[in-house]
DNA sequence: CACGTTGATTGCAACGTTGCAACATTGACG
DNA sequence: CGTCAATGTTGCAACGTTGCAATCAACGTG
């Protein structure tokens, strides 16, 4: 049925070696004899066989990306930039995600499920930085999100305190004084959320503030930001500030404020984390710190290589930190623009 | 390094193919044995090569999956739902996107981009239904929206008519008169928008009225449905409901309606077609039309399933379609009620 | 002219697994 | 007690590719 390298030596009438070195650049190869090679690939519409190929170099050319969800607007856009960065350079993306789940994190580190790849980029959630390198044995790895310094991992992250600082120094800026914040979360395995909190009480401290009110949720999303903000609209004295740690919580935080006749920004300023493009056609559109995620996804996927490809001997574990910055919109008092 | 099959069974004291036949549940074992080799492989650590499996059985274990995008929040959650199907049956999933560009949906199609598959779910974009089983050669396939009825390939489809013309209803049910729709688009491989204006065409019919317009849009984002409803209400005489194509369009033009002061519902009823999370969470909440996604993802990946282990002789194509709901909200004037 | 050097091509073996067919062992049955 | 079937186990070969080392021809150099 489909043509093997064998076929193609026949009909080009030289070995199978050579016209391996001629698909796959191994060796020189004289002008004429790549062109009638070339040609009978042509004729037989020749494809190698990855399988084979991948067995014999043992290496797959995959490599994992796991992340908590797809369909979340900050994952799904990242996800899509580190496909297209894997692929710049040669990889092929293997999606996993794990909806949070523990175990099955667990599972795609220490390859009992999923397919076999030369490398792992993960965004983890419930698994602890001590446990992802131990996990992974010898798997190249690079880890989305902050670890300990010292750490012997790869990784790429934000500033965490630094942009959580940025954000509180904006609505400071704009003249609140009354400030809360969405988003705290314990019990998990990455530390963003207790960063974005120490941050924003820095931002607050410098200015003399301490925090109205800072409200835990369950995940990031939606509907645990619509609760927070019902909550913090029931108090004696409600913020006229909040601070939310993703665009997701702003969002359903939004949605609330209008249904209780809360003006915002007038009565109430708001303003999310991540960018997403939800947050930019929002009305009013969403105040929000924004992470470089091409940068995230190209530096993740540019460390992960030299891992793979690098010298045997134990490169020191990097730390690569890129840049953010805030963006100020409608919900923190920016003058209404046409999107 | 990493153990194989021959070291187990060395531990074991069993041969090779024993130790083949417990951990690919291939043959009988007696439970003496088959306990004897589970222990040696857990002591070694052992896991299966996929890449000699393959090559060995000629199957990856992999299905591509092929979408126009993988950050929109429609095509996002859908890939999510296909991984979690296609996991359920033991598939890994390839996800691959297009971005609409039709050489790298061609170039996916017959196998000279990306990895080699068992088989593809496509939710095509350019390419025609005509060229879809030609490229694709003897690959399994099963397409994602609608083909002419006469087509030799497996596909799962909403019925669009249908839905568009329960969305056309749902306005004039609401006692709106001219209605406009925003979302049609030419030259493209699949015939979906032209199914959704033909269902809106004929929803107004049957109620004696006729669009007020129907705009053009280059893609289904929010900018494409923010640009169209600025055009609509630029009118003489703007409409008084609006169809859109995609919640996304939908959620742009009520960016733009709540920009210029226009009230939704009051002034103009909106809604859209995809059911899609922002949409719930919107204010005022958007009324859409909700395909049933869950089935979509199941019915595709088994249908994919029967054809790659099914029997070699020809099976007949399969049309199959999956059920739809208007779901009302604020919108079109369902009463505000908290998330 | 002998010799080393370079470039092009080749055959062989191996990567780790499973299909196949053969073999050994046991129990059932006439 | 001999025969047959069922059950459990095994060795061999093959899947399609590439690393390695060997071969061969052509060329420049001393």
């Amino acid at each position: 049925m489909t043509a093997r390298l064998k076929d193609v030596a026949a009909l080009a009438g030289v070995s199978v070696r050579t016209v391996s070195n001629v698909v796959s650049n191994a060796a020189a190869v004289a002008p004429a004899t790549r062109a009638r090679v070339m040609a009978a690939v042509e004729e037989l519409g020749y494809r190698p066989n990855l399988a084979a190929r991948n067995l014999r170099q043992g290496r797959t050319g995959l490599i994992g990306v796991v992340v908590p969800e797809i369909h979340s607007p900050y994952f799904g856009a990242l996800a899509g930039l580190l496909i297209d960065a894997a692929q710049g350079r040669g990889w092929t993306v293997l999606l996993e995600r794990t909806g949070g789940r523990a175990d099955l994190e667990r599972r795609l580190l220490d390859g009992s499920e999923g397919h076999q790849v030369d490398g792992m980029i993960i965004s983890p959630w419930s698994t602890s930085p001590a446990d992802l390198a131990s996990l992974a044995g010898g798997l190249p790895l690079v880890v989305l999100g902050e670890l300990e310094p010292d750490g012997s991992i790869d990784h790429v992250a934000l500033d965490n305190v630094g942009a959580a600082r940025d954000a509180a120094r904006h609505l400071v800026s704009r003249g609140r004084r009354r400030i809360a914040a969405i988003g705290l979360q314990s019990g998990l395995g990455h530390g963003t959320a207790e960063l974005r909190a120490e941050g924003f009480r820095q931002g607050l401290r410098e200015a003399g503030l301490s925090p109205v009110a800072e409200v835990e949720v369950a995940d990031l999303h939606r509907a645990e930001g619509a609760r927070a903000l019902r909550e913090l609209l029931a108090l004696p004295e409600p913020p006229d500030a909040v601070f939310c740690f993703s665009d997701e919580l702003a969002l359903g935080a939004l949605r609330v404020a209008a249904e209780q006749g809360v003006r915002v920004p007038e009565d109430l300023a708001l303003m999310g984390f991540d960018d997403i493009e939800d947050g930019r056609f929002a009305a009013p559109s969403l105040t929000t710190v924004a992470p470089d995620r091409e940068q995230i996804a190209e530096r993740a996927v540019q460390c992960l290589t030299e891992r793979v490809f690098g010298p045997v001997a134990a490169l020191p574990a990097r730390r690569i930190v890129v840049p953010h910055r805030v963006l100020a919109r409608e919900s923190t008092g920016a003058s209404v623009t046409p999107v």
